[in-house]
DNA sequence: TGCCAGGCCCTCTTTAGGGCCTT
């Protein structure tokens, strides 16, 4: 069975630092479903990692220990998501350190999942060659994006993500004259080399 | 004891190094 093609669940995890490998672990998720072109779906929950965050994460997230005290375990919120997830496609900025995390969560509840990564960091890096910089916020400033919340909290930057996503998916149909943009295809531009860009697009 | 991420991408590259992104 095929991931779902006409649904797409954009993500973002908010953890302890940077590597699942050296212990590091989620501490909040926020997503967002997207469906013909509009946000139809959101998840978010804070979830207790079963140890302290460092005062720089609580500084960066705006998470405390005290709001992670009341939050399920990682395990039952993980579950959730699984299952809100479904067979979804998925994407996030700077995909490979999302998908780190998701991983490595669902492998300890030995949960699977069939949807495949797109990374709007690498899209944009494509697209907004001239951008001053990739971050998520500069990128959102850049598209002149309504922007109303806080940055580094899980589901606003997965809310984020999204208008950028759907921004790109604009340019690029715009830029290709198609009016629809298969998942494929923005997984072969993302690996497309930057001076080869228009090129692609013009061709498609 | 000391160390501590990983993938992408560019360049003064490929027998390598360093910046950009994510928390």
């Amino acid at each position: 069975m095929q991931p779902n093609a006409d649904s797409l669940v954009i993500l973002d995890f908010e953890t302890t630092g940077l590597s699942p490998d050296n212990g590091d672990r989620a501490i909040e998720i926020g997503a967002v479903r997207i469906e013909n072109g509009k946000v139809t779906e959101q998840f978010q929950e804070l979830m207790n990692p079963g140890f302290g965050i460092s005062d720089f994460i609580a500084n960066y997230t705006g998470i405390t220990n005290e709001m992670l005290s009341g939050a399920a375990p990682c395990d039952q919120v993980m579950k959730r998501f699984a299952d809100f997830l479904g067979d979804d496609n998925l994407v996030a900025h700077n995909a490979s350190f999302d998908k780190r995390f998701l991983d490595a969560e669902l492998n300890r509840i030995s949960c699977q999942y069939r949807g495949e990564f797109a990374c709007s960091l690498l899209l944009a890096r494509r697209l907004y060659q001239q951008a001053p910089n990739h971050k998520l916020g500069t990128l959102v400033q850049f598209k002149d994006i309504l922007a109303s919340g806080n940055f580094h909290r899980a589901l606003f930057d997965a809310q984020m993500t999204a208008k950028l996503w759907l921004a790109m998916l604009e340019d690029i149909s715009i830029q290709s004259g198609l009016s629809e943009v298969p998942f494929t295809l923005i997984q072969k531009l993302s690996k497309t080399p930057k001076q080869q860009v228009s090129t692609f697009l013009a061709s498609c």
